[in-house]
DNA sequence: ACAATATCCTGCGAGC
DNA sequence: TGCTCGCAGGATATTG
């Protein structure tokens, strides 16, 4: 489940790779990705452009695009993009060593002969000179491509975003007023991304763990030595995360196709039954909205 | 202003 | 063995 830190590192990892390469041709076997536009005005806008920078804002994922153009992606749930030369991955190279032109052809990968289980659901490739691709695993298919103009895709709702908690501008003061103006349930703000960018289930859980407050908390009623440790944990954690590659508790993989090292440390997430680390309580598991929140209710409470 | 629910999807494991 | 069912959760739309 791709949030901050597993983004942060596709991000950092396709900077390494990809800068600098141009766009020679996309397949796609699922058009559904390209929610505003046909697979055919989406290859216009994006074929024969050169991949001039990429950025992260929240949980998107911004190419830079030559003729102030934008890609953008949403990896969703699943997503997970993978770079290979073809004599480095199987699977995919087959896909170059075909015609790339046809648009018929399945990947080879999909038929689960690639070395990973996880990277096997290839459902979009972008073919780039240098013999390089760049290909979207993603199982549920619930990712999200956009490409348009810069100005366009800059001030579109998908990235009318709140505060990235990595940034200078997440200041202690700046997210004490945002939990003081509202009465929304911790956990839910913490996930809002027009709140605050970046932060989804399993992180949400984590520093909440930490700071030790009840996730149904209403926001305005945090003490503030709570709201202080609460923000210094959401720093510490999402570093903590990106600097171990994020966490692959099930799908995430790195452009490498290598697993986030973040899950070891885990506290709460995924914990339901085990005994709290700092009190001996039982992990528990209740439903906020429709989604799971773990919490220890002997130590964090309301 | 806030909360709950359905929707989009598919693999996986539990239970029968 | 093979079926059904619930669960996983990012974001949005809809209804309360």
């Amino acid at each position: 489940m791709p949030e901050l830190p597993e983004v942060e590192t596709t991000v950092r990892g396709l900077r390494n790779k990809i800068i600098g390469r141009k766009i020679k041709g996309v397949w796609t076997d699922w058009p559904k990705y390209f929610k505003n536009s046909s697979k055919e005005e989406f290859k216009d806008c994006v074929i024969g452009e050169k991949i001039e920078g990429i950025e992260r804002k929240g949980k998107n994922i911004l190419f830079i695009l030559s003729k102030e153009k934008i890609l953008l992606v949403h990896m969703k749930m699943t997503g997970h993009f993978l770079v290979g030369k073809w004599e480095e991955r199987k699977g995919v190279d087959k896909v170059y060593n075909k015609k790339w032109e046809d648009e018929k052809w399945i990947p080879e990968s999909r038929t689960g002969k690639m070395m990973d289980p996880k990277n096997r659901f290839i459902r979009l490739i972008f073919y780039l000179n240098n013999n390089q691709m760049l290909a979207l695993s993603d199982m549920r298919r619930f990712a999200k491509v956009i490409c348009g103009a810069k100005e366009e895709i800059l001030n579109s709702r998908d990235l009318d975003l709140g505060v990235d908690p990595l940034s200078k501008d997440f200041s202690f003061e700046v997210f004490k007023n945002i939990l003081s103006n509202r009465r929304k349930r911790i956990k839910t703000l913490l996930m809002d991304q027009k709140i605050i960018s970046g932060i989804g289930n399993i992180y949400s859980d984590e520093v909440l763990w930490r700071a030790k407050i009840h996730p149904l908390t209403p926001s305005n009623e945090i003490k503030e030595d709570k709201v202080r440790v609460l923000h210094q944990e959401i720093i510490n954690i999402l570093r903590r995360a990106v600097k171990l590659g994020g966490t692959s508790t099930d799908d995430f993989r790195d452009p490498n196709g290598i697993k986030g090292r973040y899950g070891r440390e885990l506290d709460v997430y995924q914990k339901d039954g085990e005994k709290c680390k700092r009190c001996g309580g039982e992990i528990t598991r209740i439903k906020i909205g429709g989604r799971s929140a773990r919490f220890c209710p002997k130590c964090q409470k309301k």
